[in-house]
DNA sequence: CAACGGACCTGCCTGC
DNA sequence: TGCAGGCAGGTCCGTT
């Protein structure tokens, strides 16, 4: 579900509530995730104060002391500010309560999602150590990602969509910026010209920065903090749409599996 | 190192 | 109505 726009708006939309607040307890109520929830967190974590809360590509940090919480949302998860007594749902995870009676509710039917605690320097983790640069973040641009492609033969969707390259892209926005761009998706990396990437590279931050301002894409359960559905679905030019007419040329979109994924493009557009 | 496939999960939709 | 199959926003891991 969730990739670097609904990632955010989870994280504005519970920052306000958290950042200064003392923790006052855990409680899982079913701790398999992708990992599962250390069995000692809750007695690490409380009566410590959330300092800061911030993000790296999808994962969203929260600093405790001289730890890091380590949040993922996976493809299913969302995180929600609830009051204590609200009744919990079926997949609803855990809850952070803290002092100031709110409590950061953690639901994921999928369980491809994660909360981790990281000791000391966060960025020298593994899950986070080798991530790309922040596509909103000076330092990428086509230049970055053109010596980046060099000599690879990958299709240029798989290459956008590798966190080792640029964090943040998952799919809906990977096709979403290859049509901005006019790149087809199934193009070779490194036989994409440097000035395509500078456009790539805009595509990319403008489609990101568009669905943010949207309150990110919901395609089925995406909720932000206060269990509100993003609106730029209403936005997508080519994702989900195959069989449908392409919006600039009316052409019929296309739409096949690439790399086990679902890649919509329009075939007079991106070449 | 690069590329690819499989794996991890549940829910929802389609078609028989 | 029931059931099998396919598909879904992520990403780690093992193999080639």
């Amino acid at each position: 579900m969730p990739e670097l726009p609904e990632v955010e708006t989870t994280l504005q939309g519970i920052r306000p509530h958290l950042v200064g607040q003392r923790i006052t307890g855990l409680v899982v109520r079913d701790g398999r995730l992708r990992w599962p929830i250390p069995q000692d967190l809750g007695v690490q974590t409380q009566g410590l104060v959330l300092n800061r809360l911030s993000r790296r590509g999808k994962y969203i940090l929260g600093q405790v002391g001289a730890n890091t919480l380590l949040f993922h949302l996976g493809m299913s998860g969302s995180l929600r500010i609830v009051t204590p007594q609200s009744p919990p749902r079926k997949h609803d995870h855990y809850d952070f309560l803290f002092e100031n009676g709110v409590c950061l509710r953690y639901h994921d039917p999928r369980r491809f999602g994660c909360l981790l605690a990281i000791e000391g320097e966060p960025f020298r983790h593994p899950l986070l150590r080798h991530l790309g640069p922040e596509p909103l973040e000076p330092g990428f641009d086509g230049r970055y990602l053109s010596e980046r492609a060099q000599g690879r033969s990958q299709p240029i969707k798989a290459f956008l969509m590798d966190s080792k390259v640029v964090v943040g892209v998952g799919n809906i926005y990977a096709n979403e910026a290859l049509f901005l761009a006019g790149i087809h998706p199934n193009r070779a990396a490194g036989r994409i010209s440097k000035a395509r990437f500078e456009g790539l590279a805009h595509a990319i931050r403008e489609v990101l920065s568009q669905a943010i301002t949207m309150g990110g894409t919901t395609l089925r359960d995406f909720v932000n903090e206060s269990g509100q559905p993003g609106y730029f679905s209403q936005t997508l030019r080519v994702y989900g749409r195959g069989g449908e007419p392409c919006r600039v040329c009316e052409t019929t979109l296309k739409q096949r599996p690439l790399g086990q994924r679902a890649t919509y493009w329009c075939p007079c557009c991106q070449h």
